[in-house]
DNA sequence: AACCTGACCCATT
DNA sequence: AAATGGGCCAGGT
């Protein structure tokens, strides 16, 4: 029970860790974050961290979009943070991931 | 163990 | 990147 505890910390800190370096101006997409982290098929895994990110502390979650650049469901704020730091936005629900997807 | 759910991904159409 | 269908993985009932 403690170790399995103290994995998924390792692991949250892992994500949180290279979500902390996606650069102002520039978003991720949770399979990118995956991949990172060695574990490219537990995307969800990663939504699933991101969603409770802000009781770990703060981090740039609002960077971190789908494949196909879409924002977080019920989350509308993410469009304004992604817009006052100039990320080029196709709609009010879709980034232009071609233009500002992060190059790690 | 079985079944459902989700801030997902991929190939196909 | 629109809609569908199938796959994956961790958590919760």
């Amino acid at each position: 029970m403690e170790t399995k505890r103290i994995l998924q910390e390792a692991l949250i800190y892992e994500i949180l860790s290279v979500v902390e370096e996606i650069p102002e101006g520039n978003v991720a997409t949770y399979g990118q974050i995956a991949g990172l982290i060695g574990k490219e098929k537990n995307a969800r895994l990663v939504g699933k961290v991101l969603s409770m990110a802000e009781y770990y502390g703060t981090y740039p979650c609002h960077r971190v979009v789908n494949h196909a650049g879409r924002l977080a469901p019920g989350w509308f704020e993410q469009g304004i943070l992604l817009k006052e730091e100039g990320v080029p936005m196709k709609d009010s629900t879709h980034v232009d991931l071609k233009k500002c997807q992060w190059d790690p």
